[in-house]
RNA sequence: CGGGACGUAGCGCAGCCUGGUAGCGCACCCGCUUUGGGAGCGGGGGGUCGCGAGUUCGAAUCUCGCCGUCCCGACCA
């Protein structure tokens, strides 16, 4: 039976919503996909659920492919598993107690539960497991953005492999990876396959899943020559490279007044701004003041520098600074300081102009090593332009959402939560796991940022709502609306789902809702087409409209499919 | 958590500065005409003006506090 659009709860906006900016979400709402509860808190209406299961069964098909076996885990869940990894004091994780006042949380992702299930297993023959489910998630973010790109509640495919050793997870990483290649690819989303950090998931190994797109929060670095991507947390480059100045015997200073910023500074002196070096004064985990130093056209990039100090750290305040260098900042650099230094390892070689650690004084000729001492580290955030790590090609920078990711864990969790098996030997060991994850509705999202026009969503067929969206010009007499129904019914028993816009509207009505809700294939019955015992058939993606013969039609939309 | 903006009917907005008891477009309901790209005319329903205090004879409008939402940043499996 086809839908019918009178009877739908399908809500379609007008206008754009103004609390809506990025496409999918103007488009989410428009289209009377979602609505929104609260901030980060959606509904699915019920075009925007079809959509979000089809998306789930897509990925249901790839997992099972691959020996995952579907199972569900609950939400709410006892915060000892929590407290026994470490993650229970995480700020994203929703507390709450019971009547008797014993501690819960929400399950912002499920390795805790998932390996409480996987102490059950207890020998090598069992192995490996590759266990998932699409379970509810809550996470208390500091601020949602974007519809349904960045919610504190969703849904997530969330899968888990258990191997007996590394090798053995190298081998169920790979076939996740596979499997998310052929999801993606399903759904319609281009995506970059990218290194990235393994966040506070702990484990060795990540990847994510970038679809690239205008509002993605992540900023991905590709090669224009080679396969190299990678999320900017992670990406190296090769610098681009300055003609630096004659090296000097010594640093000689030089007086600069007014100059604290490497504009500045460059402009006074008529110099590159990629031979000075800036200097970012920081309290470091332990407490104390470290002076991370980077090349002056670079950024520094704050999550690699909290990697290369062991923890979290804040910019220095103005009195630490003033104790810690006896100067200002904008004069600030790294010689004659006894606080340690972390420098970008661009400033190995060659002759800088650095902060002279005395207001309004800048050295001309510092050298790292000869002048000051330092521990080097890649620091700064890749840039556009500069060299492939990889290839001689050069790196551009785009903007994308994380749809999935796949980490290697190891022995993170089973460790704490004691899931061991016997090997041959008969010795008790920690099972090696890695946990995969994909958001159905972020990807949802990702499909309709990737695929629309100033018209609306321009669904692929293998998650849009409906297949095949009818236009019945009821104006037009009974015999189009029989014909209509005909035409819906044919297509229907042919094994199409079918959305038959049947309401009393007038014609351009039903063809912005069409336009706006997407579907790939909009086929109108009116007055013209009945009289030569037709129907008008038009692709959503090309616009191409073609005349069809009733009989002919269930095949010309199979062809469109 | 820092910065900015907004909160008036389902949606988009005006009114606020200069206080006098709420308005426009779309949507919705009824009637007539109309009907292949968001129709026309007529009639009609719908609002605790985010919440709470205060000032005032009188507050959507002025003052204070709170809440909510969005954007930028911080943050982010």
């Amino acid at each position: 039976m086809p839908t019918r659009a009178s009877q739908l709860f399908l809500p379609t906006l007008r206008d754009d919503p103004a609390e809506a900016e990025a496409a999918s979400h103007r488009l989410l709402l428009r289209a009377g996909l979602v609505r929104q509860v609260g901030a980060g808190l959606y509904s699915f209406l019920p075009a925007g659920w079809r959509v979000h299961q089809k998306v789930v069964q897509v990925i249901r098909e790839e997992m099972d492919a691959i020996g995952g076996q579907e199972m569900l885990m609950p939400l709410l869940t006892p915060a000892e598993l929590w407290q026994k990894t470490g993650r229970y004091g995480l700020s994203e994780l929703y507390k709450l107690n019971d009547r008797n006042e014993r501690p819960f949380v929400l399950a912002m992702t499920h390795e805790e539960t998932i390996t409480f299930h996987a102490a059950e297993l207890n020998s090598y023959k069992q192995l490996p497991q590759i266990w998932y489910h699409f379970g509810t998630k809550a996470r208390d973010e500091p601020r949602p953005r974007a519809g349904l790109l960045r919610v504190r509640e969703f849904i997530m495919k969330d899968s888990y492999s258990f191997d007996r050793d590394a090798e053995g997870l190298d081998v169920s990483y790979t076939k996740h990876a596979e499997a998310y290649r052929r999801i993606f690819d399903r759904c319609g989303v281009e995506v970059y396959e990218c290194e990235s950090d393994v966040g506070l998931m702990g484990g060795s190994m990540a990847h994510e899943y970038l679809a690239p797109c205008d509002a993605g929060e992540n900023d991905v670095a590709l090669c224009d020559r080679c396969d190299y991507s990678a999320n900017v947390e992670v990406a190296t480059s090769v610098a681009t490279q300055p003609d630096f100045p004659p090296s000097r015997a010594k640093p000689e200073e030089i007086e600069t007044p007014n100059a604290t910023t490497i504009e500045a500074l460059a402009a006074l002196l008529g110099i590159d701004p990629r031979t000075t070096s800036k200097a970012m004064p920081v309290v470091g985990p332990d407490g104390k003041v470290v002076l991370g130093l980077v090349r002056g056209d670079h950024r520094l990039h704050e999550l690699k520098l909290q990697k290369a100090l062991g923890g979290e750290f804040r910019p220095a305040q103005p009195d630490e600074i003033r104790e810690a260098f006896g100067a200002d900042g904008g004069s600030l650099g790294p010689v004659g300081v006894t606080i340690p230094i972390i420098a970008d390892a661009t400033l190995r070689e060659g002759s800088y102009v650095a902060g002279a650690n005395r207001n309004g004084w800048h050295l001309l000729g510092v050298e790292a090593g000869r002048d000051f001492q330092a521990t080097f580290a890649d620091i700064r955030e890749v840039s556009a332009g500069e060299g492939c790590p990889k290839c001689s090609g050069t790196l551009r920078v785009e903007p994308a959402i994380e749809v999935g990711n796949i980490f290697k864990l190891g022995t993170r969790y089973s460790v704490p939560l004691g899931a061991q098996y016997l090997n041959e030997a008969g010795e008790l060991t920690p099972l090696v796991m890695g946990s995969y994850g994909i958001g159905p509705a972020r990807t949802m999202a990702a499909v309709i940022e990737q695929r629309n026009d100033e018209k609306g969503i321009k669904w692929p067929a293998s998650v849009a709502p409906w297949h095949v969206h009818v236009v019945s010009m009821t104006a037009a007499g009974p015999e189009v609306v029989a014909i209509a129904d005909e035409v819906a019914a044919a297509l229907e028993a042919a094994g199409h789902q079918v959305l038959l816009d049947d309401r009393d509207k007038r014609p351009g009505e039903k063809f912005a809702d069409a336009d706006l809700l997407g579907c790939p294939v909009r086929i109108t019955v009116g007055k013209k087409t009945l009289e030569d015992g037709a129907v008008d058939v038009k692709s959503r993606d090309t616009g191409e409209e073609s005349r069809v013969a009733a009989g002919e039609v269930a095949a010309r939309v199979g062809e469109l499919l």
